[in-house]
DNA sequence: CTGAAAGCGCTTACAG
DNA sequence: CTGAAAGCGCTTACAG
């Protein structure tokens, strides 16, 4: 148990409304009393108790809005997880997450989200943002004009007043699948590379990240591709055969996004399961089961969780404490599993 | 903003401390008033603040000890880091962290460390404990004579009272290494294993799970050792020439423990930097830059932080809400990094 | 068995 | 500029 506002104020021979005025700079004090009680705070090591001060706050309120976008797929599932156990905890503090859904990419129904968010009288907006024009600018509209902070995260957009994103490094990712690929072949043979959109920022990032490293670190290694799947099975599996075909000897695939059953069906057919090296991305779905079947030999993935915990925590201490992020860009881990690293389920 | 006590009472037509009463079991009601207010509070949808609790139990004033073994070392230093954040948080909640370290192996030092917490009349402790009868029957007695729950952390000890243990699954993590040298070397050569102590309870799960799973996925490959190089890096290099004497066609090296120094010195000696695969534990000391300088292909890695912390959290959720930990052993994530996945400096 | 009151540490109108 | 008081939601002696 700390020294108390009560102490500070007996200590100082002032009122504890006073001693709150001093430390927290609220004005409507003279100066001299300030500092006096500012100085007796010190030597007495307060630290104030963030328990009567939330308790206390939670009359204000703090309210922050969540704009998820592409709700339906997995990955966002998992995201929004984390926004929820942050939810429970501002909620525990005295604060409220509300949280809007969008279930395909659409610019005009986030405007509409975030005008909503906004007639609700949130105090701060993490979202999912999209490049469009109209998004970008309405963002620095809220920043700017309605003076609401604005967290991004998942996909960024660099070029906004946005406080900062939480998110995956894609390059970085891509990489990290590059070094791992030229250890699996020995740093020679024929490699492909899957990826689901050519228009998705994020798998751009991951294909550019592999293709430069291969080429520095594993200059032995010949890329194919990359082929585009949609992210679907059915064309995943199509494209994978066309390769087997046109490239008898491949050594491995880098399968950035989705598409992985119908790839290991390819891989199943050609009766070279194992053999063929495979890094795919994402703990979800039926991955973990494909690398104990031997198709996948690696799996990177990001903790989603967190990319929905962040942000909203971010803005809740930014509201609540006056606590400002450390970076504008807050990566977050790369993971790499094998079959042995599969975690346990989590509680 | 939810229900509140206050709500419910008026609803119900009682006081508040009836409504406590009940909502808590506490006793010293009537029954039948007991169930009509617990039926209203869920009706409404009544979930407790935590705040409000918090605020009001931080009279009592929880007292958690930890006693820590082997402080000096860098994992513990880790680990310690882990513990103080959780004991900012109890902190914050209202309860109080006591930290007493050991700086070397003692049975004496942590019985005598447990007495002196008893005293201190802690009402929950988290410890590393340490394979010794004594202390075994001691943690036993806190527990069913004292009452005092006990969970062990980084080590364990299996036939105890203890309510729970968190740490690494040293086996898993033997595996994990095996997963990652059948890969490096595809399948065949001759690797050896250099381990710490052969005293070392953990260290030897690592050794076991390696071998036995190198045996099972990758017959091809030949093992050599375990030798042991008590953690120094003078007689890791030792060591390891030996070993490259004896064996010139070594593929690989699993390094269990510390020596990483010494081991990369005999490789560099022998200018095969990069081609005898190494796989070493644990993210700290120079490993991440042995990683970068092409010594290091894998390195594997617990969360110590998470170690300090959740023992801490878990006996103060016990103390605080009677919230018992879901399983008796609670494994951390075993990672696996290469240098591309080197994270950046945390806050 | 039940209620009224005090208290946890902080913030915030309201008077003056 | 300063103080006294009420209040956030809960728990806990204390009376009765």
């Amino acid at each position: 148990m700390g020294v108390t506002i009560r102490q500070i104020a007996e200590a100082a021979g002032v009122s504890r409304g006073t001693v709150d005025r001093a430390l927290n700079n609220r004005g409507r004090i003279r100066p001299e009393v300030a500092e006096r009680v500012r100085q007796i705070a010190e030597e007495m090591g307060y630290k104030p108790n963030q328990l009567g001060r939330a308790l206390s706050m939670s009359r204000n309120n703090i309210k922050i809005g969540v704009i998820l976008q592409g709700a339906e797929t997995p990955f966002m599932k998992e995201v929004m997880k984390g926004i929820e156990e942050a939810g429970a905890e501002v909620d525990n503090l005295g604060g409220t997450v509300l949280i809007h859904t969008i279930e395909h990419q659409s610019a005009e129904d986030v405007l509409l989200a975030m005008e909503k968010m906004r007639q609700e009288e949130v105090s701060g907006i993490a979202m999912v943002p999209l490049e469009a024009e109209e998004v970008k600018k309405e963002i620095n509209r809220f920043v700017e004009e309605y003076h609401i902070p604005v967290v991004t995260f998942t996909s960024d957009v660099e070029d906004t007043k946005r406080l900062c994103f939480v998110g995956q490094n894609g390059v970085q990712c891509g990489r990290a699948a590059a070094g791992l690929m030229g250890e699996l072949t020995g740093g020679k043979g024929r490699v492909a590379i899957i990826s689901g959109y050519s228009t998705n920022t994020s798998l751009s990032s991951r294909v550019a990240g592999f293709q430069s490293e291969i080429k520095k670190k594993y200059p032995g290694i010949k890329i194919i591709g990359p082929e585009y799947c949609f992210e679907e099975n059915a064309l995943a599996k199509e494209v994978a055969e066309k390769i087997f075909k046109d490239v008898p000897d491949l050594e491995g695939i880098y399968l950035t996004s989705h598409g992985e059953e119908g790839v290991c069906q390819a891989i199943a057919e050609t009766g070279k399961t194992g053999q063929i090296k495979m890094i795919a991305n994402d703990f979800m779905g039926r991955n973990y089961e494909l690398m104990r079947e031997g198709f996948i030999h690696f799996l990177i993935g990001q903790d989603a969780r967190i990319q929905g915990y962040e942000p909203v925590m971010i803005l809740f201490r930014l509201l609540f404490n006056g606590e400002k992020p450390d970076r504008e860009k807050l990566f977050t881990e790369i993971y790499i599993r094998n079959e042995y690293t599969i975690p346990e389920r989590r509680r």
